[in-house]
Order: structure tokens, then sequence, then C-alpha cells
DNA sequence: CGCCAAAATGACAGCGCTGTCAATTCATTG
DNA sequence: CAATGAATTGACAGCGCTGTCATTTTGGCG
């Protein structure tokens, strides 16, 4: 270690400067620094991993989701793993594949990596789950439909950001309101219809079975949805679809039918995808904080245990209007 | 290494068998195998790293690009990387932070990765590639503008995806062609411009100024360019956009202005993203080789040298035809 | 000035693997 | 059956770092 050399101090005393250790003299601590600045010198991770059994890797499984949201944990977790001196591996999955656990498991294998980020849906996934607990190796679920155990995770209030959406609405002047379900893998569906119950029920109005459809997260799931919700006698002045791609089907297939959007009826989608901002009119919708979850989570996973009481952290989201709902026009 | 034991062979044995060597008689080969797999044991890459100064570890390297088509190129590179037993790392970069350039630096210093992928627009990017040949990090550009030096590079034909999406329109009747012009800093735009003149010179169809406008590659800037070529006294039968972002974009303002798609305009994109199954009438576009590429990239950097003769390697896009091109309704 | 605890530093082994090279075993062949 | 070269196998060092613990230096104080 010519570092050592240069500065005349021996490899350990290097070791201890690089790591921020304490008990190293000042005027030490300079010169090591300069030294290892002058020969361009960073520490080898993969031996700083065999001493340590650490990896300094945090690796994030995700199952195809939607592209934007991914990015987007990936964004924010990056970012606390600069912090932090990690760096994050990325695995996509296919829950569908049958070599599927054999991936995570020869990921594991080989990396050893120091924590997990476990993406919607892959946190409700029990197989995945078990497997991890089973190797104890730390990971952080993001948006999960439960709790676990006592692991931190890192969430959203869907319950309440898909409650404010239907107040929205309902201020506005809607009363009759319709709803786009989405995939039932994904447990935040069912959050999110349940917000909606719990603010119609709140304002005192009925829900119409008629109106409330299921869907896929899908623009494809949001046109057949809305067709049939708009196929009747009556139909809503307003619909939540669960999330923007069937958000955007509904307005698509509004448009079809000769309604105007916001004018002869309100679309209001949830996440605030690059989507929502793409179409005419653009989405009133929930933006969730998806960077932000990406980034506590890799907090979460390397922090020291002693900060961290909660098990739970909720994050919070903003109700973004725009110009797809309005007053219904009576 | 408990394995040799159980196997009864040395350590080096099974490195060996780990690493496929040859000259391990099959029978030894067998048995160490089968210990392996009774004690679950998977060769530990820190180790192993520090043994070789391999990490077996991929980077890539991106800057707020699309969703959509990052998560593609990841997708094919994982896939790529798990055949050779590599694991892939992201960097999200902002070109634009002053610390851009440190957090690349800083990666390559700890993480001393094997090899590295340059998304668009990071592979023009002179400094970037200036400090990955200084460094001598083996790196493969994706969809450069030009080609680097003897580097193999991973693209597309974008001069010739246009020209056939131009050929589409004129094929099916249209002579009064529109085009809307990508982000002049990704310089697949120029390459897609290109195959649009091309295009229109073979047929003998002139292009009028009017009707070729700037974009950004965003919905936002589709609006305002379709808005300027649909407001003349004259206009096109048909606009080609650059992206699907901005072809969504031309639709958007074509609708507002009380103009039919198809019908009384067909509108062409180009990457074949979400998006354009998410817009009605869907969009008529290209369909980059995006997995594909990544899955390339990897290969290219992980393959031994002597199989690699070719420095450029085109990828087959495809033509998608939808809805939201059709012959001019005259 | 000497003594002592505390602070700073260094020596050394070892993390789990692979490269080198020597040692052993094996199958042939005259 | 001995000799011979090829095929297998193993011993050992070392990759670059950190943990442990011993050693040296420092500063404070009687």
């Amino acid at each position: 270690m010519d570092v050592a050399r240069q500065a005349g101090v021996s490899m350990k005393t290097v070791s201890r400067v690089m790591n921020n250790e304490p008990s190293v003299a000042e005027k030490t601590r300079e010169k090591v620094k300069q030294a290892a600045k002058a020969l361009n010198y960073t520490p080898n991770l993969a031996a700083r991993g065999l001493a340590t059994s650490k990896s300094f890797l945090i690796a994030m499984l995700y199952d195809i989701p939607s592209p934007g949201y991914t990015i987007n944990v990936q964004k924010g977790a990056t970012k606390a793993c600069r912090e932090f001196g990690y760096h994050l591996i990325v695995e996509p999955l296919d829950v569908s594949a049958d070599d599927f656990m054999v991936s995570i498991e020869n990921m594991l294998g080989h990396l050893r990596v120091d924590g997990i980020i476990l993406a919607p849906p892959l946190c409700d996934n029990g197989d995945v789950v078990r497997l991890l607990n089973q190797r104890g190796t730390p990971y952080v679920p993001i948006a999960p439909s439960a709790n676990h155990g006592d692991i931190p995770i890192v969430k959203m209030d869907d319950v309440k950001a898909a409650r404010e959406m239907t107040e929205h609405l309902i201020g506005l002047g809607h009363t009759d309101i319709g709803f786009v379900k989405g995939n039932p893998q994904h447990s935040a569906s069912a959050r999110r219809f349940q917000g909606f119950r719990e603010a119609m029920r709140a304002a005192g109005l009925r829900i119409n079975p008629d109106w409330v459809e299921d869907g896929l997260f899908t623009f494809k799931s949001g046109v057949e949805a809305g067709d049939k919700i708009l196929s009747g006698a009556f139909r809503p002045s307003a619909i939540f679809a669960c999330n923007d791609d069937s958000a955007a089907g509904v307005m698509t297939i509004a448009g079809q039918k000769g309604l105007r959007v916001p004018d002869d009826l309100s679309v209001a989608g949830f996440d605030d995808s690059p989507l929502a901002d793409s179409v005419w009119p653009r989405l009133t919708t929930i933006r969730q904080p998806v960077q932000e979850m990406g980034y506590t989570a890799v907090k979460l996973l390397l922090s020291k245990d002693a900060e961290i009481i909660e098990t739970s952290f909720n994050l919070d989201h903003a109700l973004i209007t725009r110009e797809s709902t309005a007053a219904p026009k009576q």
C-alpha cells in the first residue's frame, strides 16, 4: 500500500482514516488524506468486503412493474446508497417464471448483499419473504399489504390518499362517482378502494355497484371498465380510477362516446406517472412519494438499528389537481 | 472450506470445479458438485474478486431518460449478466449536476466494475468517454452518434427506421408530411430526421419547412410543435414525430383543433413506448430493440475478444402499424 | 522530572478464493 | 514390469483490507 509509505504511516492507519475512525491524530489524518488524493487512491471494495464480510451492495428486486415507478424507486435508492458509500444492484424478476426463486437464491448466494429492497408486488410474495427471513438477509418492503413482523416498512397511506381524491371530487360537487379498481395482485388496489368507500360513506353518498368495475392497472382495462360504466342508462359525473393508466383509458373511451372531459365527465387517476402529464386534459392524480420510498428504504437498511423505533414509515403523498376534474355541468 | 473436506479433495479442486475448469476427473467433479449442493455452497464473490481482481459487476450509467427505455435496457442487460454470473449495478446520473463526474469516478474507484454500459445520451458525452478510456475501463455505448474508435457499439439503424416510417406514410398516399424533431442532445434525433429527408427525396416529395418543427422528445414540445404545424393556412395530412411522447402531443393538439386522427391527420411516433399503446388511437411507431441492446452490450463486454470482429452491432427494429396512421381522406 | 492513563499507532493474522508450480496418479507401451 | 508422458491433484502464497491486541507516543499532573 503505497499510500501508507507516502504518508509515512502504517497500512492500518490508512485504513483508519479511510473509515473515518476516531482516535487518529488530526495531523496524521490530514497527511494520509493528502497522500491518498495524490496517489488517487480508493480502497478496494472487494478486499474490504472480504475482510468485513460486508459487500457494500444493496439489491432491489422488482417484478415488471410500471417503468416510471421502478426508475424512481431506483433513483431514490441510489441517492441514499451514495451517501453511505453503497451501490445498488438491480434484479428484474418474473414471478411467473419457474426459475424465479432460483434467480433470487443465486443472487443471494453469490453476492451476499447487505440488504434488499422489495418493490411491490414482490413485497407481498410469501416465498420471497420466507427465503429472506430464513437466510437472515435484511430487507425493507415498499408498500406491502401488511406489516412484516418487526421489520420496518416503507409506504404511503393509500387509503387516505384515495379518500382525499374522493373528497376532492365530492368537493367539486360530484355525487355520482364511479370507480375503476386496480390489479388485485397489488395490495394497494384494495386500500385505494377502501379509501374511496370511506369518503363516500362519510359524505353520505351511495356507491352505485354498476359504476364500480374491476381493472388491472392497464390502459386497456381502463377502456373496458370505462365502457361498462358509461354504457348504462345513467352514468356518473366523475370516475376515479385506481391508477393513471386506467384513468387514461377511461378518458379515451369517454372521448369515443362523445363525452368531453372534464365538462361531461371528470376523471381522476393515481400515481402521477409520466402519462398523467401526457394526456389531454392532464390528469388530476395523486403523487406518490416514490423516490422518497426508495431513499428511505435504503436508509432504513443501512442505519444503525438504534435510531429506528418506528416499524412503519408513512411518506407523504400529494393531490395534484389538473384539468381532468372540474365541477359537474348540470 | 468444508466442501473440500466433505468431498475429500483439496480446496483448489473445489475451486476448479466451481469454475468449470478442464482437467478435473469426471468422478471428482461429480463428487464436489454433490458436496457443494449438500452444503448449499456458493463461492464468495468478494474473495473471488480479490483473488482475480475482477468484480463480476457491470455498471449501467444513464441520465434521466425515458423510464421505459431504461428499464428495458436494464432488463436485457441483467439477462445477459445472469448468463455470465455477473450482476448489474445502476447509476442514475444527472449530467447537469456539478458533482456528476465525481460520482462516476467514485463508482469506478470503489467498485472496479468489469465493464460499463453507456446509455444515451451519456454515450456521446466526451468527458465520460475520456475518463473511461483513460482508466481503461471497458465500456459499450448504446446508440451513440458516432463510432468509438475500435470499441464495439450497439445500436439500431435510426436512419433506416425513420426512412421506413416515412415510406409507410408515403405508401398510404400521403405527400404532405410534417416532422417534429427530437431533442438535439440525443444524436438519434438527427439520424431520424435524416431518414425522413432521405425517404422524402427518394419519393420525389418536397419537405415544407413550415411543417418541420423543433421538439424535445416531450409531450409538451409535441403539443407546441403540432400547434405550429397545424396553424398555417395549409396543413400536412400526416405528421411524423421523432418519438411517441411528442407524437402523443401532436395527436392531442390535433384533437383540440377538431382534427380526427387518423381521418384528418395521420400521426406516427417512434420508440414504441408504453404510451404508444395507451393513447387513442394507438400510435403507429417504430419498436426499438431496447432489451436486445442491453443484452448485446453485456455480451460484448463479457465475451472473449476473439469472437468479436464487428465494431458495430445493428439490431433490428420493427415498424408497428396501429390506428394512428391511415390513408388520407381526400 | 518522572509517572500514568489515554490516545495514537503498528504488527500480524486471516477473510475465501485463485494462480503457480510441484507432486502424484494414471494409462500406455516396449 | 518398468518407463514415460499425460492427466489430476494439492501445497502454498498472496490478492487488499480490517480486527485484535500489543506497543509507542502524548499530555497532564504531582
